[in-house]
DNA sequence: CTGAAAGCGCTAACAA
DNA sequence: TTGTTAGCGCTTTCAG
């Protein structure tokens, strides 16, 4: 069954396929009968016109690609879908890529979502090195940064301020009267980590009896830590790198007891929505704005930097 | 900046396009020191050859589609994870598309995924309406159908039993020595939904006592439900029609101070990962190698019917 | 309002 | 080993 295409269509309506294209792309210039028995045959036969070869005439993909580091961790996979949400009404689809968690994979990652040839990419760069974004922006391939601010680069950016946010937790343990803070933190060498180290420093003020440990992003992992660790007692606050983090150490104090929130306090980043199944007190990323914006650069190919500041959720972890 | 086409490379290189296409597809038929001043160049430049005209010119887009219900629940997007890490290793690029729960969110999904052109599509349809699907066949799409069967279609499916896990739950249930079932579902008109009450009601035996109530699928929806729900006491256990929704019971039963596995059991459905962090019972569906088998049929274009069985997994809600 | 011609970037088939 | 020709399905341009 071969495929359908332009000619064909234009040979059972008796017309040439310019008139097909002018009724498929909903130029005006089409005589409204001759419109509407083109309409009929195309609704019969189903017909879907070829997008490569719209492309390659100099048209837009409609397609938007999006590098996450882990997608089975819900603050991505909420993302997406939020992402794919927003794409969606503008008739544009998401194509995604997985770094499973490796900085590497980051290149692999935005290689491979332009070689499927996408409008543009968003991504959230991990570690420092920027050579592979000025490469993108050399061969002229569109994308937009999520999250990270890099001051002296020409990068497009919608950008949060981590800093801001981890300094609400510390403030808000400082001010709960907490004294001894443990940080499960994730990767060390990444900027998100060490802007939230800084800013709950900063919260807290008492910086000289914290202790930072350094986990991979799995709740698992956390959990096991702490079941693990025999002097809990000498912390009585835990700032997580992230929601999906605390919840594993939620778990792991729930089964020895220790109530979170009474018997001390917890807190993550991120605000998924198992933040609210685990009562987590967490720090909000305005997700859905920033994604908005991204999509709207991405439209207008606007060059832009554009910082987001989140906000405190209390509950009863903290 | 204009984009950079083979012809660019050719005239760089001094040879022409066919010689650098050549190098492109690593055809044997260049000398090898062409090739290398040719590969040279390519990778100065960061040359990438522009999909749309392979694809334009008969080849593969290299780009499959998945339609989920719902990538926030965790089911998906671990599953659609597992699709990209499949696929990565063969080079295929991974699109998406959420039906955001309504059925008819199906045939736009779907078709937005034909319009991106994909190789092929995987899904699970969620009703009885095949005629979309049907019409795929029409066009000549590739498809491969996941999780449902359909035994009078020659649809290509990669299947599984919903009816048999559902029976290890109820047949578990009973010899535990439960006598008053509560089945908190999903969609009542889905194919899933229906196979696994059945499937529990077979493998529970007593069946005049049980109670069904259909919910969004959704935790919260599962917790508000339960807390709200006076008389738990008339029931023993809880099947559930996802681990998402037993996630939800778990959560209200704690807070009423109900423990699950010891005062009323509960089991899920799926095995997220999730499911281990609350210590659900749960039958486990073999996501990878459903995947994997969907992959090969898509890359092979076989036509196929294949059958998974779940398996129980048994943790301390039951 | 409609059509014919040209060409987007690439590769298969053939020619040299 | 290399180059030439043709054409994939569509839209832009220009002519009718």
């Amino acid at each position: 069954m071969k495929k359908l295409t332009l000619k064909d269509i234009a040979i059972e309506a008796g017309v040439s396929v310019m008139t097909v294209s002018r009724v498929l792309n909903n130029n005006k210039n089409v005589h409204p009968q001759t419109r509407e028995k083109i309409e009929e045959i195309l609704r019969k036969r189903n017909f879907v016109p070829d997008p490569s070869a719209r492309v390659l005439k100099g048209g837009k993909t409609s397609r938007i690609g999006i590098v996450v580091s882990d997608i089975k961790n819900p603050f991505y996979s909420e993302m997406i879908g939020t992402l794919e949400d927003i794409a969606g009404k503008k008739q544009i689809s998401v194509v995604f890529a997985d770094t499973n968690m490796r900085t590497e994979g980051e290149v692999e990652a935005i290689n491979s979502l332009v070689k499927t040839s996408v409008d543009s990419v968003l991504f959230a760069p991990e570690g420092f090195n920027t050579e592979h974004i000025d490469n993108l922006l050399s061969i002229g391939q569109h994308f937009v940064i999520l999250g990270v601010h890099f001051p002296d680069k020409k990068y497009p950016e919608v950008w949060i301020d981590d800093e801001a946010g981890a300094y609400m937790i510390g403030d808000h343990f400082r001010k709960k009267g907490a004294e001894k803070p443990l940080l499960l933190m994730g990767n060390p060498h990444k900027n998100t980590t060490i802007n939230r180290i800084k800013g709950f420093k900063n919260g807290f003020t008492e910086m000289s009896k914290e202790f930072i440990e350094y986990l991979p992003v799995d709740w698992k992992c956390c959990e096991d830590y702490l079941t693990n660790n025999k002097n809990l007692n000498s912390y009585d606050c835990i700032f997580c790198y992230n929601d999906l983090i605390a919840m594993g150490a939620v778990s792991a104090l729930r089964k020895k007891n220790i109530i979170p929130g009474k018997d001390i306090l917890v807190a993550g980043f991120d605000d998924i929505s198992y933040a609210e199944l685990f009562g987590l007190t967490t720090v909000k990323i305005p997700v859905q704005d920033m994604l908005e914006t991204a999509i709207d650069m991405v439209v207008d190919s606007k060059y832009q930097k554009i910082k987001f500041v989140p906000n405190l959720v209390i509950r009863d972890s903290a």
